[in-house]
DNA sequence: GGGTATGGTGCAAACGTTTGCAGCGTCGCA
DNA sequence: TGCGACGCTGCAAACGTTTGCACCATACCC
């Protein structure tokens, strides 16, 4: 490994005057510093960076904890979030806590002891749990608002989110005018923030607009927790289903073409997130377009602006409903 | 921040005592060792990694780098890579190039000052750049092959690949069983090695079986370079097309199902890498099995192999032909 | 020409950790 | 009782970088 030392040597100048011609080259004199970066390169030097860091006392370096890189919600998210922080000069240690509460506190000490700072997206820990794991790292969250600490200390985290209940309302708003009058939503699991948000926004809506709405119960965020809530939503009675996310409405389409139910004709599904793939099946899914790489940029620019001192305020971002083939008019007779 | 310094005075101790009772419990006195990890957690002690790294020279943090994150076979392969090496004691970094060449070099160098080794995924760039990049750093690449350095170093760099000849030779197998004589072959980007093999392979194949191989062009691995593609396979007159991989190969599908043409009545479509989407299609893809999470486990282990000076060699994953519903008998009439 | 800015450079300390070496006390054995 | 051994702990150096301070030389002004 090349050091500074030698880079000095080999100039015939002190580590000191390296030091600088690298780092601050108008402070030291234009022949110097040529000839230092000159034979810095041919050397090969590339500053230690734990070294940096230990003198400095920041990494340049950022925490992205996700419950699971597959989903491609998250992949949406963690692609900005690298990208925002690599074009401010810090990198990314990604960690994926696969979905579990115990692993996701783990995660934040590991990831927190390496970096300036965290962005945590749609923490699954219980407030306690996660308001412990967070005291003393300076932390963004995505999908999920804290209040103030329960200790000492105030625990001041910024989240930002996307507006969910305007989303939902929108959804209800658009089946109300295509006359559903009986919907059925298939909930997330029950520790998802957004989640309870979105069904308190929709029972909400439905209030406003006299709709029956039906709960079919919580189900994995995945395609497979939507095959399972498509029955649960034939079984009920609606005309339209309103489903957690993307994923899960997926996984209705596919059971409900497994079923033989034709999709919008018979019944409706809207999802959220407005994931790529929404657009790929057929027919393609009416959803919530929520701004996932403008979210991931957010939380980045919020967790670099506490780094630097400043403070920063939780954001929510505008949603748009994209109308695509899922959805249609009610269907004339009786839904079953 | 609290440092050694705190828990040693706290516990009344030298910081020696506390970095060994933390470290190296077996050489401290027990009553001391249990005064000192308490006194730790109760002043929420987190060893920082900076000093460590430095002192040690080992940051148990590794690289990986990968072209586009929100492809879901690299999210696969994030994910594997990241468990993997969560699960030996490291960190992973995760940077995403964008496809772009260029930024792969920067990257590979900004990964490398602050990793003890990096994975490097399908590398899109050349081989002299490739090379030059990685000079003096320890890394693993997967999906490409790298041969000796070009200067005075050996540049010994492993490989970890799936068996891409033997699964186009089953793709075309599968076709030449079912009656296809005359196959399109969508080939991706000229930069891809694995595209480059896929091809050979089928070329290989395809004259071992007497079957026309029509290579149909290079496009984009993602679905918009399958829709193109579609319309010139249509043109061509095959009656089946394979496809670079899962991506493309929906695109295709989307395409054909927008064109009115039958799958797999009319056209077969394979892919290649078996992503989960291939699976939420339909009809569902005909694709050839990739392992990526036990590539990626693959590729952390032959990586940490080397950081812990043994030797590791490159390795080929088996893979297999899975059919499901795109592919099927040749058209009775003539495809156009 | 003497004094004072000023620009360029070097010295040395500090960041927090790990670890070789040495010291100290205690215990066991003769 | 004396001596060696050993277990436990502390001292201090080292990792590579950054940076306040001091130093030197040159240039400039009166």
């Amino acid at each position: 490994m090349v050091t500074v030392h030698d880079v000095a040597r080999a100039a015939g100048v002190s580590i000191s005057t390296v030091s600088r011609a690298l780092a601050s080259p108008e402070r030291v004199a234009a022949e110097t510093r040529d000839r230092v970066t000159r034979i810095a390169t041919e050397l090969g030097y590339r500053p230690n960076q734990a070294a940096s860091g230990l003198r400095m006392g920041r990494t340049h370096a950022v925490g992205l904890l996700v419950p699971d890189l597959e989903n491609p919600y998250f992949a949406t998210v963690t692609k900005a979030v690298q990208a925002r922080a690599r074009a401010e000069g810090y990198e990314v240690f990604v960690a994926d806590s696969d979905e579990d509460p115990d692993v996701e506190a783990e995660l934040i000490g590991a990831l927190a002891a390496r970096t300036d700072g965290l962005v945590v997206a749609s923490p699954r820990s219980g407030d306690a749990e996660l308001s412990a794991a967070l005291v003393g790292v300076t932390a963004v969250l995505a999908n999920r608002e804290l209040a103030g600490g329960s200790g000492a200390e105030p625990l001041e985290i910024p989240c930002v989110s996307v507006d969910d209940a305007d989303g939902v309302a929108q959804v209800l708003g658009h089946l109300y005018a295509l006359g559903h009058r009986k919907v059925g939503v298939a909930a997330g699991p029950s520790s998802s923030w957004s989640g309870s948000r979105r069904v308190a926004g929709l029972k909400a809506a439905a209030e406003l607009r006299d709709v029956e709405l039906v709960e079919l119960g919580t189900f994995q965020p995945y395609f497979a927790g939507g095959t399972q809530a498509a029955d649960y939503a034939l079984a009920s009675g609606v005309t339209a289903v309103v489903a957690f996310n993307d994923l899960m409405a997926l996984g209705i389409l596919d059971r409900l073409r497994h079923r033989g139910v034709d999709v919008p004709g018979e019944m409706s599904v809207v999802g959220f997130d407005d994931v790529q793939l929404a657009t790929l099946v057929s027919p393609a899914l009416t959803t919530v377009h929520a701004p996932l790489a403008r979210l991931g940029r957010r939380a980045v620019d919020l967790l670099l602006a506490r780094l630097r001192g400043g403070t920063s305020a939780s954001s929510q971002l505008p949603v748009e409903l994209t109308i695509r083939g899922s959805t249609g008019p009610v269907p004339a007779g009786p839904a079953n």
